[in-house]
DNA sequence: ATAAATTTGTGCGTATGTATC
DNA sequence: GGATACATACGCACAAATTTA
């Protein structure tokens, strides 16, 4: 004698493999099939519910029963870990804690825990770290892309991860050959408003060191060209120095300080940096030279970080929502693996603001 | 309302997860269940159900249930995950992406991702995230203890951990009741150079700040009560004031700012905080009071954090060795997973420096 | 070795809560 | 707001397997 749920179960079971009933399509609720084979509605109950956790059918509270698309579901890797991955250029330093803490405070809400690993925005930790996370059975993956400029190496990864119906969202940057949604900053205005607020001081020689190795970078020096072409001016020639993560240091100090020691005529009187990191470089080759800010030169950073109000002068700088802009990662990752709303993946770019500290002043005419 | 079921759930999970129950032990059977719980066989069998389906329980008719052995089911069974645990009470604030910093810098050389989870210094979340860690399988686990003064209820997830042979080493502070290794700061001799600072530029009255239900405070507040000694001083009466996590706020802000309105006599001439986030805090206190630090007032801060540039006035403070202390505690810790070196899981004390700015200042006899 | 007691499995009835339409 | 549908929870009865006296 086979258990009457077990035959309640066989017989949806069939319904399904014969197509009677497709993905998506909705069983009759529960009284109806306590008439149709006239067993109690526990005896239903404990059907469905097996049928639940065998992934044959989903129930939605209110809604109905419905059928699930097996095909999605990957049969081995379908238990939620509750974990997500998160994969940064950097993990400790900058702005990333902030941007970690924004992740954090949603993933702690929802009861998911972090997996985090850095790329020191090199390819080949990018792979490891890939391999990684996906060795972990996450659930979901936000990821900072790294040299998001070149051609990556480690495409297939996230093609992968789309196989395996693992969602990812992209921040700060994106792979434009990935269709993932990104949470960014509107970088290309926030170079516009950096160098525009410079033009406005009345300054004409205006130096962009980006770094351009990243999006964000390409981005912030298409709004600061921008900038100079709504107010008729040209960039001068050489006023734009581009430098890559490895060059950062020593090498676009030197170039900086070969452009500081010019004759007066052919000196930059104002820089827009790449970020407040790279203001704060500059400002050692500034000292060295005993100029002062903003006496003798305004400087505008990126990012408003903490380091601007480290450094004696305190820095005008371009807001990054940071920490907002982790949270909104986080809640837009968790939607999508838990599928509450399909719709609400949907990217986001956050519009930045120009905070005036001390390091820029009016052009002394 | 958490529904009653989950709630039966979780705790026969936690028994497990404490190991009051070993794998192949039998759990009380349903009537005993329904006793201890207090609800109907149905809700029991609902819970138990889903630990069955979860694979952390099995059930033999007529026989019993039984708590299943899940490293074997586990198709990577004993096989190392090349994940450590770390928890701390704090992820992204203050000094704790420093920690973290040392720790991955360690972790990711040695191939190693990090699983964090942070506990706000609160025991229930501290469980949470130990359920967590401990069912994601992880080889080894990086903790900074939660409410170290007191007895933490946590202890058996600890002892559990020792007997599933999962090596474990604490940051910070330490429960007295566990072996493990613990990377810590002298707190006590922090506590000492801050306030022998103090009384060495001719304070008398000295208060003292400490958060009490931490390690940490305890022995700095030891170490302010030494300095007095050993200077043949007093601590003033009502000169120490100790506070909660829950109390660090506006309640210590307020008993602070009834001393400083007390006449001069009885007045406190200099501050010891417990770290630089309180001493951030008492300077706001300060400056609506219309003081001058360190006119007015000379204060010490402790962790050395970056709060001791981001105020007005530059923190005196004492330094915590921060990058340097979760380095080696991700490196006792992987060689105690990899069982390297078996004699260099010893603990390690770090000695505190007194970083001297200009939030102190002699006293004007 | 057998019967009784215990323990899990199946099945029904009922009531109330809560989300969806 | 009301109807519908799933979620939670209590109770009872009997069956089947195991343990124990």
């Amino acid at each position: 004698m086979v258990a009457k749920y077990i035959q309640v179960k066989e017989a949806i079971k069939a319904w399904i493999l014969e197509g009677r009933i497709t993905p998506g399509e909705k069983i009759g609720s529960e009284s109806d099939l306590m008439g149709q084979f006239n067993v109690s509605r526990h005896t239903i109950r404990q059907a469905i519910g097996e049928l639940v956790h065998e992934d044959w059918l989903y129930t939605v509270q209110g809604g109905g029963t419905y059928c699930k698309d097996r095909r999605k579901s990957d049969t081995h890797g379908t238990m939620k870990t509750k974990t997500i991955g998160v994969m940064t250029t950097y993990i400790s330093d900058y702005i990333f804690p902030y941007i970690i803490r924004g992740i954090e405070s949603y993933t702690t809400e929802n009861d998911y825990s972090l997996l985090l690993t850095s790329t020191n925005n090199n390819v080949d930790l990018e792979k490891k770290g890939l391999q990684n996370v996906m060795t972990n059975n996450i659930d979901g993956l936000i990821v900072e892309p790294t040299k998001s400029t070149y051609h990556n190496p480690n495409l297939n990864y996230y093609l992968n991860l789309e196989r395996n119906k693992i969602p990812y969202v992209m921040i700060n940057a994106s792979y434009s050959e990935l269709a993932g949604p990104s949470i960014t900053l509107n970088d290309e205005k926030g170079g516009f408003i950096a160098t525009e607020h410079l033009i406005k001081l009345g300054y004409t020689k205006v130096l962009g060191l980006f770094k351009t190795d990243d999006l964000q970078g390409i981005d912030r020096m298409k709004g600061y060209i921008d900038a100079h072409r709504k107010h008729h001016l040209l960039p001068f020639p050489d006023m734009v120095i581009s430098f890559s993560t490895e060059e950062k240091g020593e090498k676009l100090q030197e170039q900086v300080r070969a452009m500081l020691t010019r004759k007066k005529e052919n000196r930059p009187e104002a820089i827009v940096c790449y970020n407040d990191e790279t203001a704060l470089s500059i400002l050692h080759v500034i000292r060295k030279l005993n100029m002062k800010v903003p006496e003798d030169l305004s400087i505008v950073g990126f990012d408003d970080s903490h380091l601007t109000e480290a450094s004696e002068v305190q820095l005008t700088s371009v807001k990054h929502p940071k920490t907002e802009l982790g949270r909104a990662a986080a809640e837009v990752l968790i939607n999508l693996i838990e599928n509450k709303n399909p719709d609400a993946g949907g990217s986001i770019v956050f519009e930045p603001e120009l905070v005036i500290r001390n390091s820029t002043k009016p052009a002394s005419s």
